[in-house]
RNA sequence: GGCGGGAUUCCCGAGCGGUCAAAGGGAUCAGACUGUAAAUCUGACGCGAAAGCUUCGGUGGUUCGAAUCCACCUCCCGCCA
């Protein structure tokens, strides 16, 4: 082993990555030893998000320190849905998504914890295995018998759902805990999988497991919970305009998830580092020691969107969004050449292209509408107002609205055919004739 | 099964026959200030370039006029069984 016990928690601990724990010196002591560590990943979409990456790289500094990480995707307990800290059921989804989002997402888990690393190499599961077979009767005889309905109503983190008026908890979601318990149970049977990791709204659902895998199989279990992500400024962590922040590439680009980075709040960022990369806290300290000596703007987030995207999106995906950023945001963007466009292109920067009649006929409002820019009109006719859209460089307002097929002309545009919009400070777009 | 309560624009939530595209807050977008921050201030915030069009769970009805009243339906919640 690396480290000890003690000198792994509290590492964990140095970079805020400890909401609760359970049984603090055992724990430590326990994990002295190389031990099977797992957490769960329901699939409640075809990607997994941000929210998901800090228990993830838990899982990989555990791996680092010589456990065995097992990243177990929720084939079954993704059919019933977590009703933890959830104001609202939630709609099923036919076990036919289910089983394509689980697929999805075994595959990017399986990014960041190494398979090929000898005695500790990732494992996945899949819950479906062993609960597809089990019958509603041995179920409830078997785990059911095991849990007192007295302490599942007391949970906080089901509480809300029935106190509020107006809100309510099927069976089937109150059943949830119960299947993630299993979860616990059966992989310390299979793998002598002793601790589990996940966000502390889980909390509640690991200390079911706990019990159920000491009253099952006589063993004893930990469990290890990462705070919640929170913003300096209230607002939710991980989402932007566009949405949620995804690790698939389809669906947020690297450049985008670069720049969700660099938008970091200072208030953040240094808490963002310990979380999201693999910089030592010494390194960390540095950098939060530099940019308060420094005058402007503090080279943190630099630092931490270069970081997480190569984590997440590799060295290719990050020489990609810097690509994209640097064209952008440095110096004249009307100084870039034929192949920096097509570049651009390639590295995902969101483009379309034009045709005669849409431009005859479609005011600029329809036509960035139409390309995927903003979601309503009025969010361009907004910015016009403003004279805040730029047509390779070129202030444009309310007028112009109406003469696009003027100010989108082959004569207008960059070698004969590119038109490089922006609308705002930060959003831009590709046109292509 | 019985009895009550509810469904409003992304979210929360007012409205209870005309003055309602619908208060207020949050979120979001744009601008100023900046550092592609934060905070603050300004504007926007159903759709539409506009004329205008379509909304307040659904369907019908009463009325000159309905988110507001009536009937039925759907879904949700609570209490009791």
């Amino acid at each position: 082993m690396k480290h000890t016990g003690q000198q792994l928690i509290q590492q964990l601990q140095s970079r805020d990555l400890v909401a609760q724990i359970s049984g603090d010196q055992e724990l430590q002591a326990h994990l002295d030893q190389p031990r099977s560590v797992y957490c769960g990943f329901d699939p409640t979409a075809d990607s997994l998000h941000l929210g998901h990456l800090v228990p993830l790289l838990v899982l990989k500094r555990l791996q680092q320190a010589g456990h065995t990480p097992i990243a177990l995707v929720g084939g079954a307990t993704g059919l019933i849905g977590d009703p933890s800290f959830k104001a609202d059921e939630r709609k099923l989804n036919s076990p036919e998504v289910i089983a394509g989002w689980v697929d999805k997402i075994k595959a990017q888990v399986s990014q960041f914890i190494d398979f090929d690393c000898g005695d500790n190499s990732a494992i996945v599961a899949n819950n479906l295995d062993w609960t597809a077979e089990l019958s509603a009767l041995d179920f409830l005889r078997d785990v059911g018998k095991h849990f007192s309905v007295n302490s599942m109503i007391a949970k906080e983190s089901v509480k809300q759902r029935i106190d509020r008026e107006g809100s309510g908890i099927s069976f089937t979601e109150f059943s949830y805990s119960l299947l993630q318990g299993l979860d616990f149970a059966e992989l310390n049977k299979q793998y002598n999988c002793t601790l589990q990791v996940g966000g502390s709204d889980q909390w509640g659902n690991i200390v079911g497991g706990i019990d159920l895998a000491r009253r099952r199989n006589q063993a004893q279990c930990f469990g290890l919970t990462v705070p919640l992500i929170t913003k300096s400024d209230g607002t939710k962590f991980g989402k932007t305009e566009a949405g949620a922040v995804w690790l698939d590439p389809q669906k947020t680009s690297p450049y985008s998830f670069y720049q969700f980075w660099l938008n970091v709040a200072d208030a953040d960022v240094y808490k963002f580092l310990k979380y999201f990369t693999f910089l030592s806290i010494e390194e960390i300290d540095q950098i939060e020691a530099d940019d308060a000596s420094a005058q402007g703007r503090p080279q943190a987030q630099g630092i931490l969107a270069r970081e997480a995207t190569a984590l997440v999106h590799g060295q290719s995906g990050l020489d990609a969004a810097l690509r994209i950023t640097n064209a952008l945001f440095s110096g004249e963007s009307n100084d870039l050449s034929e192949q920096d466009f097509q570049q651009l292109h390639q590295d995902g920067l969101p483009s379309s292209s034009l045709s005669g009649e849409d431009l005859a006929q479609k005011p600029l409002t329809q036509l960035f509408v139409d390309a995927g820019m903003v979601k309503a009109g009025r969010e361009v006719k907004d910015a016009l107002g403003r004279n805040s859209v730029f047509i390779n460089g070129i202030s444009k307002g309310s007028g112009d609205n109406m003469s696009g097929e003027q100010l989108f002309s082959a004569d207008n545009a960059l070698y004969g055919r590119f038109f490089l919009v922006r609308l705002g400070k930060k959003k831009y777009h590709l046109f292509e004739l």
